[in-house]
DNA sequence: TGCGAACGGATTCTATAGAATCCTCAGGGT
DNA sequence: ACCCTGAGGATTCTATAGAATCCGTTCGCA
């Protein structure tokens, strides 16, 4: 018998076009892997096989390796050497740890943000976030998701790049950006809570955008717990793996 | 003339045999980049040419990308696609900055492990902690920083392993375990902050643990910043890179 | 029947080669 | 003097092959 236990795989779905092939097959294969496992083709505690997969993007198993190392180092999968890449259980609290720690960095950088956005600045996050809510109002979630991206870019770089930010993406890219059109509520939460990180960051008050940021942050959190728990991501819900 | 500007590169020193032959090569390069580094033979914004560092450690150039990959989303490196892997320059603020939100972290796996370690636990910690200041006594700097991490495992561990613990990993692991053994007054530190830990651990006093070891981490980040301005480590200190 | 050792297939891991890309520099035109 | 263009070299990036390792199974033996 083959070693693995010889499951069927998931279906062959393409690879992620927002990321074109001006980008790295590295990083495209690794937005599929994630992708894969956010919406259910892969579970944990199942291997992936570098071969398997690459044959099924039509890659060889280099760039797949790569793509699984970093997705290591993320926390995604687990390496165990010399016997695979497994992707990596995760419960709801796992989750919930995600989100605290990113509204803990997103707060930190909104009060240096406070600090640092001009009036003008703000005014041109309020112009974006109107359109947001417009594409939201017409329902083109893919337009909602780039500007909600938009907003919150602008406001983490304001304090200039440095580990805080890489720190934030990494908490960030776990679950895939557009991922959030799927969770009931998301884009409405976003409207109501952006208004108040705005209003803080017009004043000028540190503590206020950092309350507001954090505040949101926990609200997606929230929402995306509930979301995963309808979906039966979770390891105790209903569909469990294998054995 | 050749590309990266034709720098001599640095001295080769030996692969670290802390991670002896049974780990898989793209970790050891990744450590023994992570050492040279922080000792400065690598400084920002230089590139490292994946076959020149092959060469140096007598491996292939495949593990040698793997492991500049995994630095690379350890924010370690920057990874500029098609051009190359280039280090980081890193701030004091950086430096701050990661060990604030490794304060964080710590702090609240902290608190968890209040509620979950047995006094039976806390007096095990106890006695590591004393074989710790044994050896410091003896100067024996290695196995010291050894206990030393053995001691925040245990706590580490204790609240399950799960996405928080990943995450801390990633911000203790930009600095090299032994590296601590350099910096002045890091042993000294240690052995009078962790009694308030291991206090509060006792007491199940999960409020007291968090704060205990917050305090313990960001004091530790202070010392690595002082002596790290003293060797001119960061930017804008006296040796400045290339132009 | 139960247990240990060795075999075989499958997979990971490292090395190497070739294609694609980027940078530098020289040369010619405006 | 300035810009555009193209050649040449160096480097990254992907593919592929071979060595090392692991797992499941079977065979031999008590």
């Amino acid at each position: 018998m083959t070693r693995g236990g010889g499951k069927p795989a998931f279906e062959p779905r393409r690879m992620p076009d927002r990321l074109d092939e001006r980008h790295q097959l590295s990083e495209r294969v690794a937005a599929y892997v994630r992708e894969a496992i956010m919406v259910g083709d892969l579970r944990a505690p199942e291997f992936i096989r570098t071969e398997r997969l690459a044959d099924q993007l039509g890659v060889s198993a280099t760039p797949v390796r790569e793509a699984l190392m970093i997705l290591h180092s993320e926390g995604v999968v687990r390496w165990e050497p010399r016997r695979g890449f497994r992707v990596q259980s995760i419960t709801a609290r796992d989750v919930e740890d995600l989100f605290e720690v990113q509204a803990f960095i997103a707060g930190e950088l909104a009060a240096r943000a406070a600090q640092l956005l001009s009036a003008e600045d703000v005014a041109r996050l309020r112009a974006t976030h109107a359109e947001l809510e417009r594409a939201h109002a017409a329902g083109d979630t893919d337009r909602t998701e780039r500007l909600n991206h938009e907003i919150h870019r602008t406001i983490n770089r304001a304090g200039g790049t440095g580990r805080l930010t890489t720190l934030l993406n990494l908490t960030v890219q776990y679950v895939p950006r557009h991922y959030y059109g799927r969770v009931d509520g998301w884009a409405h939460a976003s409207a109501h809570d952006h208004e108040d990180v705005f209003a803080a960051l017009e004043a000028g008050d540190a503590d206020a955008a950092r309350a507001a940021m954090t505040a949101h942050a926990k609200h997606i959190g929230r929402l995306l717990v509930e979301h995963l728990h309808r979906v039966h991501a979770f390891d105790g819900d209903t569909e469990q793996s294998v054995s």
